[in-house]
DNA sequence: CAGCGTTATCGTATATCGACGATTAACGCT
DNA sequence: AGCGTTAATCGTCGATATACGATAACGCTG
């Protein structure tokens, strides 16, 4: 097996939920966006589980080619979800836990 | 002022998280992309505080073109998270709120 | 430093999005 | 029947998304 970097161990983001609702409905969009396509939900559970973490490894979990894995990788660190930590040759993504937080309370602010 | 049509009683999708994880992301994903855009999310939340209905008065609220707010209820439509009503020569748009309890079930599902 | 494994980027093609104005369709009312 | 109001659809445009293979860049390791 692989070296199972403990990759990703400090650095949580703070989650702060936008004052001005304009700038609130932005952010949701953008974290909803990102989450717009069954592969990068998917990434996003992979990454929750600690199944995967090296890219290398979600191309294999993922039916794409390691390109386009790598493109969906870009969306999701774009909004924040998700971080990338090069360790060695491999890089180590984690999810932001504040991101995914902030996403929830979000949605949950939905009423 | 308008007669305030009390638009959509009766009629609650049922919610279902789907079993298989693939199904779930396909859900979330497409109730995620329906909420991908600053616009869709800033008309779920006046339908939410029923501060709009018509799809006239949410014209209103928004700075786009009429056709510009269709195409979105229309994507809203699509997605689930809204259904319309016609009444008289309007159409009257509310959100469904079990496809609303059905993307926070998914979103809080994320671990 | 040459080579290998890993990941990002480039280039390309197709499809969809987002916006608008113009037109059509549906409905109530006179 | 015809008119006015309202909303959906059409047609268009540029921008973006999605996918892939090919290529470049990066960091070890021999």
């Amino acid at each position: 097996m692989t070296t199972t970097p403990e990759c990703c161990p400090p650095a949580e983001t703070a989650i702060e939920i936008p004052r001005d609702e304009n700038a609130a409905n932005e952010r949701l969009a953008l974290l909803a966006k990102a989450l717009g396509h069954p592969a990068r939900v998917a990434i996003i559970r992979l990454l929750l589980r600690r199944e995967a973490c090296i890219c290398g490894e979600i191309v294999e979990e993922l039916p794409l080619a390691q390109s386009t894995v790598s493109q969906h990788l870009k969306q999701l660190k774009e909004a924040g979800l998700i971080r990338g930590e090069v360790d060695g040759p491999r890089v180590c993504y984690c999810v932001d836990e504040g991101a995914i937080t902030l996403l929830k309370a979000l949605v949950e602010g939905l009423k």
